[in-house]
DNA sequence: AACTATTTATAAGA
DNA sequence: TTCTTATAAATAGTT
């Protein structure tokens, strides 16, 4: 219909091929909403260009979900119980893996070993000494730190009393060391323990 | 398009309703075809009549599974029910349990512990050093029993060759104690061990 | 995006 | 339903 007459077959001129979609997609929605109107009928129409863009009509009556049922009980064609499948497949295999992730917590923890053998039962036990071993790192490198903390705090007020001390004892008549420095000096409280937690500290 | 022009709406006279209606749906579905062949279209399309009968075209190029997927992305409206959705959230749910299940795992091996507080560190510190309180119970255990095992071969043993010893050495001239049994006794190699396993038994 | 010559779809009739 | 046919509608090629 036009000022001549096609071959049905693909349109090889990508602009003409273009105008050709728009203009005939246009005229099959105008259908697909006439035999709606016209015909008491329900339709529902989804059409992609070849570059991806999608239109699509269904009947005001019925939404495209309910189409859709209705097409899979008439036609007996499965839409989605193939991906249902899928999905439960899915949820088995997630479930065994949290199984088997239970019980190596069990066994970590020392329940449901009975069934193991020695080489796992010795496996586990190296795995926990092993976990033991961080832990008590961990929490020994953090009991230094706070340690550090504290002393430091307290060096810092002791410094703070001497200073007040020189301030208001001996006014106007403060000694330095030939480099500058106060002639006071404060004894750390415990002289090793930084360089403990530095070692600690390259983990 | 006909002997005479027509208003789009609804034909009343129900034959010339089903005519139309026949007639434009093959209409609609030739030029369903028409498009997906001149411009590389696809394109699904379910009609139903008003009696309920329906008909179907979908491109060859994809089906109405992927379609319908595609519809999904696009238009970002969903057309899988409740069933599907539940389904996607059983999956979260048991995915989340199961990465907590991992990271417990983690920490009782002493990883990723960086993060975890003096208190949930003495937890799990305290979970790990139950474990290997049970697994070397277990072990030590099982040594007992192979132990046990060990012995009652060597007293079978001693006992048969005490037997062999009375038959030959005083053939005919057996002696019973007042009980009917054999005057010789053999000694447990471990006397107590038997009943340091049956405490290990009860578990 | 409009125009228009032609083809195609189809309404009414048989 | 199907065929026929006059006419309306869609659209291919053009501007």
């Amino acid at each position: 219909m036009g000022r001549g007459k096609i071959e049905i077959k693909r349109i090889e001129n990508a602009n003409n091929r273009v105008v050709t979609f728009s203009k005939r997609r246009n005229g099959l929605v105008k259908k697909a909403k006439e035999i709606t109107v016209l015909c008491d009928a329900k339709v529902a129409l989804i059409v992609f260009a070849s570059n991806g863009k999608m239109t699509d009509y269904c009947c005001p009556s019925m939404d495209l979900g309910a189409m859709l049922d209705q097409y899979q009980k008439l036609s007996g064609k499965k839409l989605w119980d193939a991906k249902h499948e899928n999905l439960s497949n899915e949820i088995d295999m997630i479930k065994k893996e949290n199984d088997s992730l239970q019980l190596e917590l069990r066994h970590l923890k020392g329940e449901d070993i009975q069934s193991l053998n020695l080489k796992n039962l010795m496996g586990i036990e190296h795995a926990i000494e092993h976990g033991l071993d961080k832990m008590e790192f961990l929490m020994t490198k953090r009991r230094n730190e706070k340690m550090l903390v504290e002393e430091n705090r307290q060096v810092s007020f002791q410094l703070q009393q001497q200073e007040m001390a020189i301030a208001s004892n001996a006014r106007g008549m403060m000694m330095r060391d030939q480099n500058g420095q106060f002639g006071y000096r404060v004894q750390p409280i415990q002289p090793n323990l930084q360089e403990k937690i530095m070692s600690l500290v390259i983990d």
